[in-house]
Parts: structure tokens; sequence; C-alpha cells
DNA sequence: TTTACACCCTCTAGCCACTGTAGGTTCAAG
DNA sequence: CTTGAACCTACAGTGGCTAGAGGGTGTAAA
């Protein structure tokens, strides 16, 4: 029986995490000390590993709630958990061509600049004229 | 004079976000109307469109708010913004190499996956066994 | 047995950068 | 003068945690 503690340290999760997703249903309530502390077994290390690894993916908690759901019931469809992780490449993909275009355009504010005063800095003055701007204009979150 | 509304559409910016760059101080207090609704000019368009460019761009608002401090002095060294700029290149640049890397497992998982039930599913099997992984442990949400 | 001390508990608030809602007021056109 | 879109304030909620206050538990040594 693990402590909450010896149970971080195993996942690489803080204490908090785990209360957290105990609190919002992605884990279950674990067995208790008769002092009320947490006591943890293997089939929560387990699940706790697996969402561990699927949000190093970047998987959404909804969405590891689906793949946890699915990994429960082995006689269902793979189809599933191959969309949610089809979707999740995509998503990284977007991402990744997003964050292109931001190199770029960062690469070149900064190569231009040749070190003077703000007046003529060409940081400034391609955050000041969008119309030099190579990105374009939505997504900004992603 | 510019209403809001109207300065939210020249920006690409919703209203309530207008409002919110006021309250945390980005951006002045508007002059207002005889009914209290607020009236724009064109400097602060050009500051919104400032914001809302280098938002694009990925930076912070607090990166935002220096950057905008320093093109509001333009007898200051150009070397901050190029610094700021330069410390957002890097991490772009990280956030990259970090979906490289998931681009990689997610595309490995699901190229896998070859369509029977969840009991086999190639996707659930690798997120079950962290040891076939081949990113790294730490930096969830890079 | 007591005491020290690391660990655990609950509860609440805070982070970022917005976004949405409720309930009311103002403005401009017709 | 009426309509209706756009505006106002104030507050709650998002995701995924993280931090802190104020107290209780577990265990090993003195």
């Amino acid at each position: 029986m693990l402590t909450i503690g010896t149970l971080a340290k195993k996942t690489g999760t803080k204490v908090q995490t785990i209360r957290y997703y105990e609190q919002i249903g992605l884990l279950p309530e674990p067995g208790r000390s008769a002092g009320g502390q947490r006591r943890y077994g293997d089939s929560e290390l387990d699940r706790l590993s697996f969402v561990r690894h699927a949000r190093q993916l970047g998987f959404s908690l909804d969405a590891i709630r689906e793949l946890l759901d699915l990994s429960d019931h082995p006689e269902k469809s793979c189809a599933e958990a191959d969309a949610i992780a089809r979707r999740q490449l995509k998503q990284v993909e977007q991402r990744m061509a997003r964050l292109e275009a931001l190199r770029t355009e960062l690469q070149r504010m900064v190569h231009e600049c040749s070190g003077g005063h703000t007046a003529d800095c060409r940081v400034l003055e391609v955050l000041r004229d969008h119309s030099e701007c190579l990105t374009d204009h939505d997504e900004i979150g992603a």
C-alpha cells in the first residue's frame, strides 16, 4: 500500500495533482488508513501512470477520461481510441505549423535588430506595423 | 472617435477583451461619451494593434507590458526589447521541439493501430506501458 | 512514553488570458 | 418617440493545475 507521496514520486506527479484528479473523478476514491490518509494499490498506480503518460502526449483531461473508459471496456471497438489519438495528432500538427510561422517571424525581428535606441528598434517596429507581418490573424492561443 | 465595438472589429479583438486589457492596465482608460460609453482615438487603436500583434506572436501580457513601456521611451536602449524577443523565440523553439517528439509518438501509435477491440488497441497499449514511449518525462505543459 | 518531524488532511484562493452571462443603460436611425 | 443594436458593470467560469493556511497522522529515536 502506497501513501499519496510515494505514488506521487513513482509517477512524477505532485501530491496536489493526484488529489485534484480524484476530485474531478479521473481517479477513483482510494482506500484510507485508520487515520484517514489515502492508501493506494497497483491498480491506482497503473491508472495514474496512464493519465500522466497521456498528459505528456498533450491529451486533454476530457480525452483521457474517454481513453480510460475505453481501456476499462476491452470489448469495445478500438476505432474510438484511434479517433481520439488522430484528433490529438492533428492538433499537434496544427500547433507546430503555427509555431513554425511564429519562429520565422521572431527570427526575422531578432536578426534585423541592430541594437541602437528603441526609437529605431526593429523588434518594436514590426510589432507596431502589422502590415510587415507574415503570420495570419487568427488563433492566438494555438 | 471610435466606439469599443468598432475598435474591436478593427483589431480583431473581442469587446470584453478590450475591457479586460483596460482593467489590468495594459490599455489606458479611454475618454467617455456623455452617457458613459468608451470612446477611442488613433493612439488607442495603435496601442491595441501592437498588443494584438504581440499576442499573435505568443508574447505574454507581461512581456507585452515591457515592450509597450520600451516603445513609449524611444531613448532607451533597444537591447531589452531584443532580449524579450529572443526569449520568446527560444520558448517557441522549445515548444516546437517538444511537439515534434509528441508528433512522432502519436504517429507511431496511430499507424500501428489495426482497428480491432480495445483489448488489443495499440493506442491504449502505448499509453499503458510507458516503457515503450520515446518522449521524456518532464514539461507536460510545454 | 514522549517528542520530533515528515508527511498527510481539507478548504480556499490564485494563476493566465480570456469568455460568457445577467441585468440594466445609451445611442442613432427611422 | 420608438425601436433595437450596441454599450455598461459586475461577477462567474474555463483548463489544469499550484500554493498556502491551519490542523491531524504516522513512525522512529531518545
